[in-house]
RNA sequence: GCGGACGUGGCGAAAUGGUAGACGCAGCAGACUUAAAAUCUGCUAUCCAACUGGGUGUGCGGGUUCGAGUCCCGCCGUCCGCACCA
């Protein structure tokens, strides 16, 4: 090799020509190897790849490349997540059209996406907005129409007025549109929901059996689920309202049923807004209550309101005690039946509110210690022992509990239930750059779906943006049509999908992709689910979930075998980078500033400049790096190598020029190092051969670990090693063996040292070198030796030497002597292979 | 408020209860060079000591243990998620 330096200008995209050719990456559905399905999130084909991205895609793509090495039959795909509002943004600021834009963005993020070199299986790729993509989703939501998981209903919705939508609840954040973060207004509109709510309890169940996910994103699911169990049960109230006479309560509590001092409504409840009807008081007082904002901070200063309605509802269990009735801010419609009882004792909202408004405090459970101690200000939610409750005095919380639900249903005035936070998801939005919601409403025959052989219901190409709202709705032709079951003129549903519906199956897509229906069964079965998938925690709830439901869907009615679509999760952390500030607080990017001294100045006239704190890579504070311009400089093993070097992957990767630098350094000293086959070379190194056969371990348990981190630094170790050792036939072998070892991180560079080795095939398609375990056992070990806990030597013996020998030996060491100082050794912790530990 | 994660050199970080700081970055010194770049060699937690050596040290305070970054209890701090959830 005479080449002292490798160009990856050259070598890059000969090599991505190579695997193209040969289609080198092709999963095969009739592989007889094992499979495994590496993902990760697809992007929105937003304009330009990012850094996020690539650090996401290196990470999958070595895993996907050593998986190929252990003879796996890998299925990488990757696609695009292609519909959504930017491209309708972009075309009522541009006047492009969405799939314009759409494509053009596709066109440009793939040939950057080809440049580092990823092992992708392109004959696969497709986008969402392709209506061959989105026809097949249109087929199954018809399914899940027919299969009664899917309903129509009027709804209070989510409206996001800057990007003039509905949104699911999951999609609103501190009470604000997760997009736009304009502040959501409430709405009535007739609305698509699918039962999610159907599955709430499977959905937690599964978590239970993900153990390859985070117990973050487990538990953050839980919580959003959020089940509780409890009572719920009718107050029958001391004279109706028009024709309400009943009230109906959700408590998790009906242990403490004998506490209740007071019946709460939600403003929004049925019978607040027919008493609003007819008192204005009501009606102002629900008027402030809407007001408040549901933010953190509005919540922790809220004062506890409420309107005594004049009203009382008889106990359940004692007809003659009466409860009053209050409309109270704190009451949320939305949740539970919207209305509770209020037991002061045991809650410290209801404590709060009994001693507002002079509300009566009975103790009902008794604390340990305690007894019955009166409660002051703070409300007592452990457990203890019943009391002041008739029946049920000297029970536990458990029991009293079951007691009250077992005596509530025997009389009939309740039932044991359990309630979810989660709510069906609403999946109607009224935009025209979505999957259209394959439905045709008839005057006579109601929602009819659009026969399946009539679909794909395609979007129309001439619509145009020049006035806000979905140009469905203004599409004459399109929305014109007849009833597809009595022929009498029509009109088509205009809402479109919510995009999170295309990426809740687009992962079946990939495994299997027939023109006629979605996917075919048996394929599925091959691939799903998928082994590894990896993205951003940004997805913890939102994608995650849906994409967990819609599958559970499928099955539940046949279409799928599979219950969990993603075996392993694993989320990575950010790209971070530097900022710095003027005085006056406008942005540099860190290329306009130098360090003069200790002080950081701008380059442009050397004004002096704040270096503030290391943060998530945005637009707006400049602190963004182009993975083009950074592969156009150092070539896409450099990059892909920083990618994966020092931070742990779940952890933030601060980007730094001298870090992209030592990278680039070090792919050149790999090279070097390639060229030093010693042809003249014999005999064996038992040190490097060790140290060879310790990487090839240490660093595939590191990758399928991804602990990429650590697989770098081991190869560091192998290289810093054999680089020192003279020739040899074994320093020799370890060269050629490190261009496997790196070929799954540095690909392009492994490809050119393999050819040059005078190899006939790829190194993409070459095995894991085989690992010699007798090797990756030292046969001399260092002990250390301590007194006291405290090292004071450490002596070089054969491995495995015998408990007596070692302590004979430690006990022989002079610096040990001199720290036993003449002391009596009262007793000596022998650990083989390890330690001694001489206590005096 | 509830739930969770984390806290180790100048920085990114390693470390089945068993030699804390592997590996990388930055820095310092040296070699090569007319010079620079590139490359190579050595040093690089901290304090005392010229050296041998010794003390201290993984947010703070306790505990368990022959031995604790790691386990237990209590604080402090940072970050994340949820939140008037009945």
């Amino acid at each position: 090799m005479t080449d002292t330096r490798f160009n990856p200008l050259a070598a890059d995209s000969r090599w991505q020509k190579v695997w193209d050719d040969r289609q080198t990456f092709r999963a095969d559905d009739n592989s007889p190897r094992p499979r495994s399905y590496v993902l990760e999130m697809f992007p929105y084909p937003s304009g330009r790849i990012h850094i996020g991205h690539v650090r996401n895609y290196t990470m999958g793509d070595v895993l996907a490349r050593f998986r190929r090495m252990t003879g796996h039959e890998v299925l990488h795909p990757m696609g695009w997540d292609a519909f959504g509002m930017p491209a309708e943004n972009a075309a009522m600021e541009k006047g492009v059209h969405p799939s314009g834009w759409t494509h053009d963005n596709i066109a440009s993020m793939k040939a950057q996406l080809k440049r580092l070199g990823f092992a992708l299986d392109w004959t696969r790729e497709f986008a969402t907005c392709d209506p061959e993509y989105y026809g097949h989703e249109q087929a199954l939501f018809l399914e899940m129409f027919e299969g009664g998981l899917v309903y129509r209903k009027e709804s209070a919705v989510n409206w996001d007025p800057v990007d003039m939508t509905v949104l699911a609840n999951e999609q609103v954040i501190d009470g604000k549109g997760w997009r736009s973060g304009a502040e959501v207004e409430k709405r009535k509109l007739s609305q698509w929901f699918l039962k999610i709510t159907d599955f709430a309890d499977e959905l937690i169940e599964g978590l239970g059996a993900l153990d390859g996910w985070p117990e973050k994103v487990r538990m953050m699911q839980e919580n959003w689920i959020g089940k509780s169990q409890g009572l719920t049960f009718r107050f029958k109230l001391n004279g109706p309202v028009q024709d309400i006479d009943t009230i109906e309560v959700f408590s998790t509590r009906p242990d403490t049923i004998f506490g209740a001092s007071f019946c709460a409504i939600a403003a929004d409840h049925p019978l607040a807004l027919q008493l609003a009807q007819e008192n204005a008081d009501i009606a102002a007082f629900a008027v402030d209550c809407r007001r408040t904002g549901t933010a953190a901070a509005d919540i922790e200063t809220q004062e506890k309101k409420g309107f005594d309605t004049g009203l009382t509802v008889a106990h359940p269990l004692d007809a003659d005690w009466h409860l009053p009735v209050f409309v109270a801010n704190f009451v949320l419609m939305d949740y539970g039946t919207g209305a509770v009882f209020g037991v002061p004792a045991h809650d410290q909202r209801d404590l709060d509110f009994a001693r507002k408004y002079m509300l009566p405090v009975t103790r009902v459970v008794a604390q340990e210690g305690e007894g019955e101690a009166a409660i002051h200000d703070e409300a007592y939610t452990g457990p203890g022992q019943i009391i002041n409750s008739r029946f049920l005095d000297g029970m536990g919380v458990g029991a009293a509990k079951q007691t009250v639900i077992d005596r509530a249903e025997a009389e009939g005035w309740g039932t044991g239930s359990t309630i979810y936070r989660l709510r069906d998801w609403g999946v109607s939005r009224q935009r025209y750059w979505g999957t259209p919601i394959p439905i045709v409403h008839c005057q006579q025959c109601g929602a009819v779906p659009v026969p399946k052989d009539q679909l794909p219901v395609k979007l129309p190409e001439d619509v145009t943006f020049d006035v806000p709202g979905n140009p469905l709705e203004r599409h004459e032709t399109w929305k014109h049509v007849d009833c597809p079951k009595c022929g009498q003129a029509a009109t088509r549903e205009t809402d479109t999908l919510d995009t999170f519906i295309n990426s809740s199956w687009y992962f079946l897509r990939f495994a299997s992709q027939p023109d006629d229906k979605p996917f075919d069964k048996d394929v599925l079965a091959k691939w799903m689910p998928v082994a590894q998938y990896i993205g951003g925690i940004e997805h913890a709830i939102l994608h995650l979930l849906y994409a967990r439901f819609w599958t559970r869907a499928l099955k539940s009615l046949g279409k799928v075998d599979v219950v969990e679509p993603f075996a392993s999760l694993f989320t990575q952390g950010m790209v971070t980078h530097q900022t710095f500030q003027y005085g006056d607080g406008s942005w540099l990017s860190p290329d306009q500033v130098q360090k003069n001294g200790i002080d950081w100045v701008a380059v442009s006239d050397g004004s002096p400049v704040t270096a503030g704190r290391v943060e998530k890579m945005s637009k707006s504070k400049k602190n963004v790096v182009d993975p083009d311009e950074i592969v156009d400089q150092y070539g896409a093993d450099a990059v892909r190598w920083f990618m994966l070097s020092d931070s742990p992957p779940e952890r933030d990767l601060p980007w730094s020029e001298a870090g992209i630098e030592g990278s680039w350094r070090f792919v050149q000293r790999l090279w070097r190092l390639f060229g030093q086959i010693d042809a003249n070379a014999t005999g064996e190194d038992n040190a490097v051969d060790r140290k060879l056969h310790q990487t090839l371990h240490g660093v595939a348990e590191d990758i399928e670990a991804l602990s990429f981190n650590k697989a770098v630094a081991k190869i560091y170790e192998l290289v810093n090693l054999v680089e020192k050792s003279p020739a040899s036939a074994s320093r020799n072998a370890a060269i050629k063996a490190l261009v496997q070892i790196v070929a799954p991180m540095t690909p392009h560079l492994a490809e050119e040292a393999w050819a040059k080795f005078g190899h006939n095939g790829l190194v993409a398609d070459a095995p894991w070198p085989d690992i010699d375990k007798s090797l990756l056992i030292e046969d001399q070990v260092t002990i250390a030796v301590q007194v006291k806990g405290k090292l004071r030597d450490t002596i070089n013996v054969a491995k495995g030497m015998h408990r007596e020998q070692l302590e004979k030996l430690a006990l022989a060491s002079e610096k040990v002597q001199r720290s036993i100082d003449g002391a009596e050794v009262r007793k000596v912790i022998v650990v083989p292979d390890r330690l001694v530990n001489v206590v005096i």
